[in-house]
DNA sequence: CTGTTAGCGCATTCAA
DNA sequence: TTGAATGCGCTAACAG
């Protein structure tokens, strides 16, 4: 039979401190390391604390010291295989600095976004923030608040806030390049959510394209694997013979359609995919793809907010390279 | 510029009751709802708030309450592709009742999981336990604390610790079921770590499946894609004509494998996941495998918990069914 | 080196 | 109904 822990019986310092037979103020230079102190005392400090199994209560500690010793990340996605490599990586460097990481999602809702940032901003010491689609009002209502925090993702021209994100700009220049090379001149692109600075990032890509020959046309699809599985088909008659999506999502929704309509690929029609969601973990994907470095981007994530967090320290934004991988989805257009 | 929040600056209880030419007290009531209060103090109260912005600090309410507000989850690895969508179902649980989420992962490392844990009590109302290979002393120990926990995947007799888990028996059961009304009369089992009791409850299935006349021979793997696709050569000269897997993984590491070497699959050997990690938010997988609900568990490993902190509720340990999903690596042996 | 004192910001007694 | 006083558990500043 489990008790919540009743207040009486929860241990404190002063239960150690009497059962010592120090002053609690010893018993927090000890466990701290905030000063010297007799051996002895340190030894009976331990054993009392071994004996009653004492363990700090993290809120007092926070507000004493006026610090939570957590940040917090809010993704719009939890089940969007995007994130998890992302969130091990910030939990590793989070751990590595002593601190812990509290995660909320916002369920891809923008309506929501501005109340968790709110509620992180109150028991965090700093704040990453996935939030492709917020607007840039609240976001600006946001970093108002001087609270620490880094954007994640999304670069916003003009805020003075600390950035990383992903050259999505060059990833998809690389995916042009690719089909030009390879003879193409027209592809279609299944677009993502309109308001994403991400998706705007990859259509940006087009205009440099066209200077080299492959015409891009861009068709809304959305983001998920069910969006590209219905959108395909119709994008087939325009006589494209290269499929370009905003994620591997989409792609795989796709190949999916196309393997059941009998059409070859990439022999009929390439389809290239963005972000690499499937490579390592999963299974041995042969989507040709252009690569995010998720564990990169969510170390260098933690490594800015603790910097942020110590020294206070404003940095550029800082952009990481992605990396095509050309596989078995993807070949010359039909003769 | 951002600055980390001088605590100067930082807008308290008594900033806004000053301004509002209350006591602090009745801004508390007024937040709260605790207690009725003059609906013109109402007014200035919410007034007062939304000009300083204020926001009530998190550390100082649990110490008050004695309540964190927040709950924590302890899993073995983030970016194992099983996690995802039960964090996000725990998380929106968590959320509806008021509570924020805690994560940790332990990096499948039993060394650190219980200074994890012990950490989590320390700031969290409850937690959520997912140790699969911790020592049955270690988690003696942590359950003898009396703080609220859940154990998650994984149901240790004789504790009085409430448990939700899978009936990986039954979906193991299922398995080889279906090989066995295939005709198969040999097979092989990938074994996942050899301490994990959730490997041991597929094990315990294939007792039954010799009395129906289908032999599993054990063989010592891994959890890994890469484990899978390390082992299954060896595997396949013993001469059987299906392989079941501790997990999906494995078997698309396994499948990966035979495809390199032109092993037709289900023709030559059939190849039988488990978890069906790929199915919806992917990619649209062929592979024959039983299912794990995941939300369905975060939820109620959440609600679980919940009762726990609001009743002091203990449960009976609870497992929720698999489901077997036929695909196209299955199908009847080679005769 | 150690104990005593005084907050951290809030919720909750207790009086009024 | 409201305000003043108290304490949650801990750390930091101050004496000794």
């Amino acid at each position: 039979m489990q008790n919540r822990p009743g207040r009486s019986l929860r241990v404190t310092i002063n239960d150690v401190s009497t059962a010592a037979g120090v002053s609690a103020a010893t018993v927090s230079r000890v466990l701290n390391g905030t000063a010297k102190v007799d051996s002895s005392l340190v030894d009976r400090v331990h054993d009392a604390v071994r004996d009653l199994g004492y363990r700090p209560n993290a809120a007092a500690q926070g507000l004493a010291r006026g610090e939570w010793g957590t940040i917090g990340v809010l993704v719009p996605d939890l089940a969007n295989p995007y994130f998890p490599e992302v969130l091990k990586a910030v939990s590793a460097v989070t751990r590595a600095h002593g601190r812990r990481m509290m995660v909320m999602e916002s369920d891809e809702d923008p309506a929501v976004e501005h109340d968790l940032v709110e509620d992180l901003m109150r028991c965090c010491d700093g704040v990453l923030l996935c939030s492709p689609r917020m607007p840039r009002a609240e976001l600006a209502e946001l970093v108002s608040r001087k609270h620490p925090m880094v954007l994640f993702n999304r670069v916003v021209p003009g805020f003075a806030v600390p950035s990383i994100s992903v050259d999505f700009h060059s990833g998809m220049t690389q995916v042009c390049g690719h089909l030009a090379q390879l003879g193409h001149r027209r592809a279609a692109y299944l677009s993502g959510p309109s308001a994403s600075w991400a998706n705007a990032e990859r259509i940006r890509a087009f205009e440099a394209a066209r200077a080299f020959g492959l015409e891009v046309t861009v068709v809304d699809c959305g983001a998920t694997s069910r969006a590209g599985y219905d959108v395909v088909a119709g994008v087939l008659e325009s006589g494209v013979t290269a499929i370009l999506t905003y994620n591997d999502l989409v792609a795989f929704g796709a190949l999916s359609k196309l393997r059941e309509q009998g059409v070859e690929v990439p022999k009929e029609v390439s389809v290239i995919g963005f972000d690499d969601i499937s490579l390592d973990r999963v299974a041995h994907s042969n989507l040709t793809t252009v690569s995010v470095p998720r564990d990169e981007l969510g170390r260098r994530a933690g490594e800015i907010l603790e910097r942020l967090l110590v020294n206070g320290y404003d940095e550029d934004p800082l952009y990481l390279p992605m990396t095509l991988h050309v596989r078995d989805t993807s070949g010359p257009p039909r003769s």
